[in-house]
DNA sequence: CATGAATGAGTCTTCATTCAT
DNA sequence: AATGAATGAAGACTCATTCAT
């Protein structure tokens, strides 16, 4: 037992250096760019010693991706907790909370996010694209649950989650335009209306 | 005259070589990646030696940001050029139009654009946002002259250009990681209808 | 008397830790290399922790010099017990018995022994030729007791060493290119009987 | 041939250049030995910057590899030329040249010889015998050239290479060890009795 | 103007050594 | 005395930029 939990302590202290890490990481990043941040400014940031680093990944680009990883799997799993969550809410809720809890998620890592939205430090091809299908697979989760509903149209079902990611970054691209979260979350519900009901007046809907 | 003319000629010269670097950097940049792409392989994709890059570009930053402003110039000269040809056509169509307009400059120059969307190259925070202003402008002119045409409503004509240039990126992001951009093509029709109809069942819509 | 022998008992658990950790060494360089074998992988192999290596030796240096020091007293005390057992024996049989057990060190210490001939680990030019004289001075014992015996031509008493270190040099190269010892074991034969007899064909020596 | 005088004229220099920082690299190396031998060091030796060196040779192991191959090659065709030039010799002479020509060899480089013979740069395993193979190869084609002319005993025919091998790196080392290459010099002459009519006094061998 | 080899400051990465537990 | 994570100096390698030809 008390060997167990010293195990488990020091893996506890292991796991929280390494966030700790990755936070440090996070700020380079954001403050210095892909390129500026050199694993010394990051290790300085993380208050260790460059070599402390390598302890915890075996280089820069592993590094890197655990980043995006971690911040991904936040993301996604705030999405996933705010469509359960709201299972039982109106569809026009459920669409507000799912970018209410996305941009929640930028607000948090303002710097960092840009590069994380974009991809822009992926190494291979491979990992390219995770985040943009991660997202759209729970866009397409919500609409889903519209068309199953009877509530969107079915003849283009396979559009909305399309329409929905790119909402969502032309949000996204509003706050870190505009270096303030909160523009774009007023910008949620007239989003949100346009998608349901559109953009055209009355009297031209009517004709 | 005679030596005026052949200064025009340098210059034409001169000018066609600058457009043949830009495209071989652009070239090099789609294939090798930001990092990649050396001064030394953007040469060679030029078919000139290293050197001759600086007798045109003072440094590497101006070589892309060079590039970066072409492509942005051409993608906007494009959109005004549809923006105008459409201006008696029904809004419906502008938009498609317009949609259509930049996927168009998006295939052209596929390799490149996801560099280029994600200002993947920026060097400054100065001109970071250029792009996407420049493009939420032409959304902007394209909505407001539907607003003005009582055509959209009025209340959230402020959302309208971010939504335009959302479903944009979203576009273009299908295109990228599909790596076809007919696929996004077929997407322009529904996204439009979606845009200006919204996504409810006709059933929801009246209640 | 308790205190002495809990004194005693520990240095003897201390000796015997050194002579693992010098027997780990050995293994680590032979299989990595000089250069691939760090100070981690010497305590694994050990089965200890790092910083334990530096309980028995001030440095990686040291213990490497403690290592060559070892194996080298070793070869040199199996040799002179060699040499005193066989004092009484036929000349010949000196010869072949010095070879012999040479190899029989080689034969135990295969991996590292490359290393160790080479001096490849040698860390200044003060202990560069240690060995290489102390195994020059054995075998000039053995020639000059030759010499002595009136077996030996007197005029190239000073060369014999040097030819000896030589041949053994090459029966140790052989055994360690062809990854197998028995077949330089059976090069001590007619290496000695070269030594002695020289390589002339009998006619040529009569003429 | 302009253009061709000039490629001719480029590829010169080049040649010259890069077996001017194999110059370097050997001084280097023998200076400050096989770790030391930063490629700083190196750079400076041979008068240029650090970056030039790369574009010589891939990196590190490379050049070494090169500089290694390099005085193989010279080595063996200074003896192959030795054993051509020497053919018609009576063959004690062609032992002696053949020992003469390695240790000029040596004299040249012997700063860095010590870590050629013993090939302790190498770094895979696959060039690691080498040297040795050549070099037993030639002695292997001098021995077999006095075995054919019969005045090599046959019997012992397959030792005969190893033993003047053997001799060779044993004068190697006296040489290395006394810092004077006369001193390895003068034993040539009764190494090269000894292996022909061995070491054995008049009187023993009549017995 | 074009060329491309030379340059060397800048980075990543390694690993012997230390020291708090 | 044992542990092994932390340290940071040291070294290999890169690549934008220069400049002699």
């Amino acid at each position: 037992m008390v060997l167990a939990a010293r195990g488990t302590l020091r893996e506890r202290f292991r796991a929280e250096t390494r966030d700790a890490i990755l936070g440090a990481a996070e700020r380079a990043l954001g403050q210095h760019g892909a390129r500026g941040a050199k694993m010394e400014v990051i290790a300085k940031a993380a208050g260790i010693a460059v070599g402390t680093l390598y302890n915890y990944f075996a280089d820069r680009q592993e590094l890197i991706d655990a980043l995006l990883e971690q911040r991904r799997s936040e993301l996604i799993g705030r999405l996933d907790a705010v469509l359960e969550r709201s299972a039982n809410e109106a569809f026009e809720r459920r669409l507000e909370a799912f970018f209410e809890a996305a941009l929640a998620h930028f607000r948090e890592h303002r710097e960092f996010i840009a590069l994380l939205v974009n991809d822009e430090l992926s190494s291979g091809q491979s990992s390219r694209w995770t985040m943009a299908r991660a997202l759209r697979a729970r866009a397409e989760q919500l609409t889903e649950s519209g068309v199953g509903a009877g509530l969107l149209r079915v003849a283009d079902r396979a559009t909305y989650p399309h329409v929905l990611v790119g909402l969502l970054k032309g949000l996204i691209e509003t706050a870190l335009e505009s270096d303030d979260v909160e523009v774009a979350s007023t910008l949620i519900e007239p989003a949100v209306r346009c998608f349901l009901h559109g953009a055209l007046a009355e009297k031209e809907r009517a004709a």
